[in-house]
DNA sequence: CATCGTATATTCGTGGACGAATATACGAGT
DNA sequence: ACTCGTATATTCGTCCACGAATATACGATG
């Protein structure tokens, strides 16, 4: 009981919800997820795809009902959801959505390190990132429109794409905001920034400050004398 | 040059942008990376940091300087960063910055399968959610407080927990909406879902709308005749 | 001064993700 | 009738992430 080797990935929930249904056999499972875009909230491969269904099975959360053939098609098995496996969706989901869950979305880790840049080079950059992602606002807001008001789908269905248009809306405001900031010069620290970049070095009236001096305190911890020197190349 | 293999992760650019300050082994990188908190927005695992050293030398964006020992700890490899290793460095932070990528959030992925639960339950855990999201973005408040006025370190240095905080704060706007419909009867469609739960089906009046007849396209599709029928557990 | 907890530093084994390959069916065009 | 592109359906091999184990040093505590 202590340690589950691997908690159900979101594929795999799919998976069982889809299950939920009726018995399917994995291809078919992938086309009703893509059919409905869930494959945008989702990430589905093919390649898991088989290798998560065979996991649910060991796991007894779905079970082979049978194999079946249409012609001489590849042989397909067909599976269903067992009463563990609904079990493990429904308490899976509520965990999913009660606790948020630390996660590490590319674009932060850009911006810890994006000193690296020149402070100009940034303000560009986040423009266009700025552009981009206006485009995408728009075409997503079209998407929603088409399928609520053209198609008549009730929002229920929409949540994850209303959530994701929400956080992209703030991720626009939040990179429109810097890039003004360094536009106009009002970025607190630029003076730094520059200062750091071309000279690579923190200038010389930060250094009394607190954060600059503990950084330091960890430099030759790891200088400890050298016993011996040697070249290596693999 | 069609096609490198792996991208060059953040945690590698990471490495990299340690090691222009100056050479150094890999325990010594992660001890800097955390002591500078860059371990909230980009994943250090130990295991990971070896292997990903190793493909930067095998890449040549860093290379080996020698080894070193100090008493009689383990042995230590120093690594520095290459011409390369730069180029590489200032070309992927740019891209990263520039585009926006394609992420799947667990949240999401709960979203898009949420509706299994029933909206009574759903609206429950939601305002839990909401609750953990606003004492997380009050300790995040309040460390950056710390940093930028106790410590008088400038924003330049926290750019990715200023964004962090703002998606939070996103989130948790979005979540309070959420609830606050469920809450109060206003969101659309609470009566279909409420009736899709409970009898697992979709209601009468909604079989007509576009949405469900295109889904409905999809049944049969995958339930060609069964040639045989077995049954296996493996 | 034995022992224990913690920091230093790295290696290894396993499991999972996924790109690519495989194999068949079928409709459309020449 | 042939073949080419696309849809159906699954398997395989490789690479990579990372938990866990390993090995040593060192300060504190009784």
């Amino acid at each position: 009981m202590p340690g589950r080797r691997t908690s159900t990935s979101p594929l795999a929930l799919a998976v069982l919800s889809t299950l939920v249904e009726r018995p399917m056999h994995p291809y078919e499972i992938a086309q009703r997820l893509k059919h409905r875009g869930k494959d945008q909230s989702i990430k589905i491969r093919y390649g898991s795809l088989y290798t998560v269904v065979q996991n649910l099975a060991d796991r007894g959360l779905v079970e082979a009902e049978g194999t079946a053939r249409a012609g001489r098609r590849p042989e397909r098995t067909v599976y269903r959801i067992t009463a563990a496996g609904r079990a493990e969706l429904v308490e899976r989901l509520r965990e999913l959505v009660r606790t948020p869950a630390k996660e590490y979305p590319l674009f932060e880790a850009a911006l810890s390190l994006v000193i690296v840049l020149s402070p100009d080079e940034a303000a560009g950059l986040l423009s266009e990132r700025l552009r981009v992602l206006e485009k995408e606002m728009a075409a997503a807001r079209a998407a929603l429109a088409d399928l609520m008001v053209a198609q008549g789908m009730p929002r229920l269905f929409l949540l994850e794409s209303e959530y994701a248009l929400a956080l992209k809306q703030a991720e626009a405001g939040w990179v429109r905001a810097m890039v003004t900031e360094l536009a106009d010069g009002s970025f607190d620290g630029l003076a730094i920034w520059r200062a750091w970049h071309e000279t690579g070095e923190v200038p010389a009236e930060m250094r009394q400050a607190d954060w600059f001096r503990a950084d330091q305190e960890l430099d030759g911890a790891g200088q400890t004398p050298l016993d011996q020197e040697s070249e290596d190349s693999a």
